[in-house]
This record gives structure tokens, C-alpha cells and sequence, in this order.
DNA sequence: TCCTTTATAGTCCAAAAAAGACGGTCTAAC
DNA sequence: GTTAGACCGTCTTTTTTGGACTATAAAGGA
């Protein structure tokens, strides 16, 4: 174990996820991080395999390997991963968000506002309205922390429709 | 020339880059992204480097190299990928924004509010401001897509200081 | 003139991530 | 039994990131 490596945003998102869950399959966080995160931060669904076994590797967690069948392989967050992922959530950070929207760069590049506005307001207007039942779904027992980030991306697709739509016309 | 290429948004931006400026080295265009396309889509600058080679190996970019001195390279859109740019200009897209922010990562996993929320606000009110002042001195020639651009970068640079404010007390 | 500093300019490499093709395994319904 | 479809995992290639490192030119001082 404890050969060093870096530790990314993809290693905490495996090891948050991991923490929350108690023990899973790369499978089983393919369907949380498909259900949750994967709005505001993609990730591919072979880091989710690829990335434990470098943790695994790191003394970051345990790894339970099934004996027959699937032999899936079922991962824990150990002492030292916890440990990584609380000094990881105590330092507040300073960076700043990248934002990334194809629409946005196609639209500084010159192409026709209107015609991109169009293509745009539908679907953020659907984002918005799925993230707006996802909040009014979600029982007073879901962490806080799920809640507010929910409530960011609402507050950021409201501002898309506006902004889009104030090109429509 | 016309090894088939995948196009990517970095070769979009180079390419929208060079048409913008007519002819341009590596260093020239790092100048430019850092002076406007940086703060919404970062892009690595040893990438200014290797994606004209890439382009101008596949016939979307023609090179000229000084003789003497540095023998800096100086790239210039061809008539292939002046159509590149166009037919990718063209079609909306319907494609989402990629958030990415540590923060809001941060306060999904747990993090705590207030504390991340105090590290956050000033920075984003930095931003905004910067953004403003980038706004009030743009002048009437400048195109329309980038002051349409940064005035979005305005709208979403307010939503995070409102939620990261709210957060605060 | 020569030297030093600072800005300019470019290269390189290892690690990580993206994109997406591909291959197995289980189950349940026919 | 067999087969469709869901479940689950691996692999390869290309791109991107992060950041160290080097070199050239220009400007100012000794």
C-alpha cells in the first residue's frame, strides 16, 4: 500500500461517495453519481472503476473481492482515506468555478445568438423543472449539503433561461 | 496535410482565435485567452502549442516559421478550416454547462457552509467586479459575442454571490 | 561595453481524464 | 433450453492537465 499520488477532485468524489455509502461496487457508485453529481460535474464511468483500485493502491481503501460469480470487487473507505477526505472538507477553498458550455463559447466565437438561444432555453428550462421536482421530492432527511448544492443549480439554471431567452426574441 | 483529426473545443477555439486574428504565434494566442476566453474555459497554454501542429498537420491551419532568432511559428486559418469553424458556428447546440466547482463539490460532501461560504464570497465579488469594469470599458467596436459572453459570465458571477452570501450568516 | 534582470517565448514529460468500443455474466420469460 | 435484455466490467487511444524546465530578447545599470 501508500505508494503516494495525487489526490483529485475524482479521488474525493470516489471517496465521499464511499464514506456516504458504507461499502460498494464501482457499479453501484456508477448509479449514485448518475442519480446526484453527475449534474454538476461529469465523470467518466471508467474512473469509477480505475479510480478506487489507485486508492485501493494508496492505503485510501479496502478492497473486498467476491470469490465466485461476478468476483465484483466491493471497496471501503480505510482510516487514512477518511482521514484525507475530513482535511479535504475542512479546508474552504478559494478556487474559482470553470464553467465550460459549448453554447456560451459558440456564441463568443460569432455564431447567431438567436439561433443558439433557441437550441439552449428548451433544455435548460427542462433542467431547470427536473431539478425543481428533484428539490420539492427530496425529504427533510437528505443532508443539507445535497439540498444546497441543488438549490446552487437551481439558482444557475434560472439564470441560463434568462439569459437565453432574453435572446430569443 | 489531411490526416482526418477529431475536433475538439480546443480546436475550436484556436481556430476561432486565428480567424479573429488573422495570423498569430502559440504566444500571441495565449496572450488573447488569457485576456478573455481564460475565465470561461481554461485552457492549458503548452496546448497553444500543440494544437496548431495538430491542426495544421490535418490542413485546418497553415504555418509559417521565421527563419532566424526564436523561429517562432505563426499559424493562419485555411480555407479548410475557415468551414470547420463555420459549419461548427452554425449549429446550435443543445449541449449542457459543466459546472465544476470545488466549493459546491465540497458542500455536497459535507463541507461546512458558512466557512466555505466566507472564502467564497470575496473571491466571487472580485470576479464580478472585474467583470463590470471589463464590461464599462468595453467599447462599441467590440464584437458581439464576447460582450454577450461576459455579460453571462456577469449574470452567474451575481447567483454565486447571492448563494455563497446567504450562506454566510 | 558588458552584465544582469525581467519579460518574452517555447518545449517537454508524466499523470490523469475523456471518449467510447468491446466483452462478459446473470436472469427471467418464453 | 435458449435467448433477450439488463447488468457489470475492461481496454485502448487520444486529449488534457499540471508544472518543471530551457532558451531568447530587450532594457537598464555599472
Amino acid at each position: 500500500m501508500s505508494s503516494e499520488i495525487r489526490l483529485t477532485p475524482t479521488s474525493f468524489i470516489v471517496l465521499g461517495l464511499l464514506e456516504a455509502a458504507g461499502e460498494a461496487t464501482p457499479y453501484e457508485l456508477k448509479q449514485v453519481v448518475a442519480a446526484s453529481l453527475a449534474d454538476f460535474w461529469s465523470i467518466q464511468h471508467a474512473q469509477l472503476y480505475s479510480e478506487p483500485e489507485r486508492l485501493a493502491q494508496a492505503g485510501y481503501l479496502s478492497e473486498r473481492r467476491e470469490e465466485g460469480g461476478r468476483r465484483r470487487r466491493h471497496y471501503k473507505v480505510t482510516a487514512a482515506g477518511r482521514q484525507a477526505l475530513r482535511s479535504w472538507l475542512e479546508k474552504p477553498t478559494a478556487e474559482l468555478t470553470e464553467l465550460r458550455d459549448p453554447g456560451l463559447l459558440k456564441l463568443f466565437f460569432g455564431a447567431n445568438p438567436k439561433a443558439l438561444a433557441g437550441a439552449q432555453v428548451p433544455v435548460h428550462q427542462r433542467k431547470l423543472a427536473g431539478y425543481e421536482k428533484l428539490l420539492a421530492e427530496m425529504g427533510a432527511a437528505a443532508p443539507a449539503g445535497m439540498r444546497l448544492s441543488l438549490e446552487s443549480g437551481i439558482g444557475h439554471e434560472r439564470e441560463w433561461v434568462r439569459f437565453w431567452s432574453q435572446l430569443v426574441e
